[in-house]
DNA sequence: ATCAATCGGACCGAATTAGTCCGATATCGA
DNA sequence: TCGATATCGGACTAATTCGGTCCGATTGAT
């Protein structure tokens, strides 16, 4: 009953990409690095985002990962089920629409209510709202510079 | 991001006790049964919920688990946290209120609305509102029988 | 061709979930 | 008081998910 840190890394990510402004590619260091996540479990969870049609990732040379759609259309609720699959607070939801135990099981119902308004809240919620408000763990240095940032110095803690 | 079996069948386990009456004496042998949940874990679960306050077990023969207070009175929230501890859907709300990344962590806040959101369903919902609902697995033989319904046939499947 | 960078999937360790087992303990009835 | 019941409570275990690493394949720029 915890969300994982997966959905929150996702988010982070998205969030660090919106706050270079529109169609930035950055590289995947980069964005681990500024938001401290490790870099190797990021890029895993960009897949999830790249397949969802919210990013896209270019290879080779000046490289990096990009944007799809502006910051403003994309949800909290589309990063979390491109990373999670569909919200699913208990099981007899996730695939049939009906309990496996009962029809119309009373605590399914209740379970329905409790997953509608987290898919609510998080449908509201918007990549660019987040930007407004969330500081980055590294301040965006913004030399221009999407090489390697190779010179910045050890994670502190 | 799952609620866990034992939040489910903890709540199975109050409402079928809560069918029975006020201050009926139930065996968890019987609970399971009727609600096709392993004995063994559902003994744990009342652990849980006795320690909360919820139930009261009496030992020996003629004894079994009851509902302490009125089905009315208790609220599927607490059941959950009887089983669970605190709902926290995000790590930094769980021990510190403030996010071990930064103050005002955006993300963290959208959390925490979503976590709100479901706590309030949660304690909107009594275990007597689901009492009318819920139809056991199987149905309560009611035959005044507290001892052993060893002669009940098997679990179809 | 070579370097730079992500892709994508196999793999792994730790934590959590789901569940079992069993000895200790308490109660009732003969 | 002895024995049959029945839960308690904690140790233990199996399975699944989570969090993350690693590495070869692939792709693009120079």
């Amino acid at each position: 009953m915890q969300i994982t840190r997966a959905v929150e890394y996702g988010a982070m990510g998205l969030i660090c990409l919106a706050r270079r402004g529109p169609g930035a590619t950055v590289m995947l260091e980069d964005i681990s690095q500024e938001e401290g996540i490790p870099s190797s479990f990021l890029g895993k969870i960009f897949q999830s985002l790249a397949k969802a049609g919210l990013t896209r990732s270019v290879r080779g040379t000046g490289g990096g990962l990009i944007l799809v759609r502006l910051p403003e259309q994309i949800s909290l609720l589309e990063v979390f089920e491109a990373i999670e699959g569909p919200i699913a607070l208990q099981r007899c939801l996730q695939t049939t629409p009906s309990c496996e135990r009962q029809v119309g099981c009373a605590l399914c119902s209740v379970f329905e209510q409790a997953q509608d308004q987290v898919k609510d809240v998080f449908s509201r919620t918007t990549i660019a709202d987040l930007v407004k408000k969330h500081q980055p763990l590294k301040p965006d240095p913004r030399h221009g510079i999407t090489t390697g940032s190779r010179s910045v110095s050890k994670i502190t803690r």
